[in-house]
RNA sequence: GGGCCCUUCGUCUAUCGGUUAGGACGUCAGGUUUUCAACCUGAAAAGAGGGGUUCGACUCCCCUAGGGCCUGCCA
């Protein structure tokens, strides 16, 4: 029945992959391989100065580490330039295309009067005798695009989206230096790519229209298009460098998860019923072009952070060290096998509180203070309660000769000892809490005493004693 | 200026003519508690405005306002 589906992600080289066209990247993806169907990506160099190694790597690291694979090598729009340019030389033998001698100064004028006089922008050579043409003279090629009726885009997101011919102009098609330009290039990379489904942000769907016309004038079949909405800042304009990270690569480096921002990312502008939370595998069953919503959604950092840490909590020991291993190195905290066995200790109880991996370094910071702890200001005021410090001199005893193979032991022997002294908890667990923490936020006492170990917390409680 | 798109709680959204307009994040109030979180319970919080169509509109149509995209020999 219906031919399988072939989907593109098809970025410019900006230097990173843009948050949102990574999402957009995502939605391709899903549709593809949601449905059997091949995912290409396609980089969009056809100008020169854009054609960087570098650009390309950021685009291909960070689609890599969302976890989106495609189909084959990545396609080089500029190493496609010729065939561009075949195309276009068809189209000026079907009398689709002319060529254009204007100059950029008569161009500029034209437009400018084509605005005040309300008419369409022109070029004299689309109607001019080809004799009369300056013979050797540089030239670009345009596209005769029809001047009358309306072209019908019939887009899956936004519906028929009808534009009058009269305001859409004779665009270049190729440069007086023989390059393409894009709206061609797109199309016949489409074409010849086999892309079925074509889904991109918003901001492309004018071109979707001119780009059909040229569908028309080749007798190529026009792929579904669907133009999905651009991601907007907290403010609801559009999103831009003051608005925070714009790249992927920049999230990854706050610490979020890819399956986290990838789920944050789908719901974006898309759902699923009440669902919230959805992994890449309910993902690929459920999403569908159908659910994307035509307004433009607004970043939320907040939610993002609540979506991830969902994920961090799904994390298990090894991967939770692994993972936040980079962000402890970064903020100068070195991870030996000392400090790796402390953390993958504390790493149940830490991922319950970090909603990022760099939240991580802040929940794990308790363990790694240096002995002896600072234990002045409030602070140490839990120390100052009459009978305090001998409380602790006890506790070490009783700790001593505790049962350190779980938490939830060593919590007992804590409860054991403030009975058997028969004071409350409190009383035990607030001095016992400054000298292990040094008032950083930190899980429970058990916990605290199992991630330090036996003896960096008798260190640290012996300190405090004789503080 | 012209063409096109959009508009439900602060934010992401559900609703596909009949609902006390639901959920999630965030916020606030309680609970739990040895700190900070997490967690649990509860609360406040929305159909941009105006006209139609209809027995009945968030839902369909029109206008207005606001926001966005395109309008390049950029993509």
């Amino acid at each position: 029945m219906s031919s399988p589906v072939v989907t593109r992600f098809a970025p410019s080289p900006t230097g990173y992959l843009h948050i949102g066209g990574a999402r957009t990247a995502l939605f391709n993806w899903l549709y593809a391989r949601g449905r059997g169907g091949k995912f290409l990506l396609r980089i969009e160099d056809t100008d020169r100065a854009r054609h960087n190694e570098a650009a390309v790597e950021a685009i291909i690291e960070g689609l890599s580490w969302l976890g989106l694979d495609w189909d084959g090598e990545p396609v080089s729009q500029y190493s496609r330039r010729e065939r561009h340019a075949a195309v276009a030389h068809e189209l000026l033998a079907k009398g689709a295309a002319y060529r254009c001698f204007m100059t950029t100064e008569e161009i500029e004028a034209r437009r400018l009067a084509a605005i005040e006089t309300k008419s369409r922008f022109e070029s004299p050579w689309r109607d001019a005798d080809p004799a009369t043409a300056p013979a050797g003279s540089p030239h670009t090629i345009r596209f005769r695009a029809p001047r009358d009726g309306e072209t019908v885009v019939s887009d899956v997101v936004q519906g028929e989206v009808r534009f009058p011919n009269g305001a859409l102009d004779d665009l270049i098609i190729l440069r007086s230096d023989g390059a393409p330009t894009y709206n061609l290039a797109v199309v016949v990379d489409d074409h010849d790519m086999g892309v079925t489904h074509v889904i991109r942000g918003d901001d492309h769907l004018n071109n979707a229209a001119r780009q059909q016309q040229i569908y028309a004038a080749m007798g190529w079949a026009i792929p579904s298009f669907s133009h999905v909405p651009l991601i907007h800042g907290s403010d609801g304009a559009k999103l831009s460098k003051r608005h925070g990270a714009l790249g992927v690569d920049a999230y990854r480096d706050l610490g979020f998860l890819p399956e986290g921002l990838g789920n944050y990312l789908l719901r974006l502008g898309w759902s699923h019923g009440d669902e919230e939370i959805i992994p890449r595998d309910l993902a690929l069953q459920w999403f569908d072009i159908k659910g994307i919503n035509r307004a433009p959604a607004r970043l939320d950092l907040a939610k993002l952070e609540h979506t991830n840490a969902h994920y961090m909590k799904a994390l298990d020991e090894k991967a939770l060290v692994e993972k936040a291993a980079p962000f402890f190195e970064r903020a100068g905290i070195s991870i030996d096998d000392a400090r790796r066995s402390q953390l993958s200790r504390a790493a149940p109880f830490l991922k319950e509180r970090a909603s990022t991996l760099a939240g991580v370094v802040e929940a794990a910071a308790f363990i790694f203070l240096e002995r002896p702890l600072d234990l002045s200001g409030k602070t140490g005021k839990p120390l100052e309660k009459e009978g305090a410090k001998a409380l602790l001199a006890q506790t070490v005893k009783a700790l001593t000769s505790a049962d350190w193979s779980s938490d939830a032991a060593l919590e007992q022997t804590l409860k054991q000892f403030a009975e058997s002294q028969s004071i409350g908890f409190g009383q035990i667990g607030q001095p016992l809490r400054a000298v292990l923490t040094a008032g950083l936020a930190s899980p429970s006492l058990g916990e605290v005493l199992y991630a330090l170990g036996r003896d960096e917390s008798l260190a640290r409680i012996s300190d405090g004693v004789s503080s």
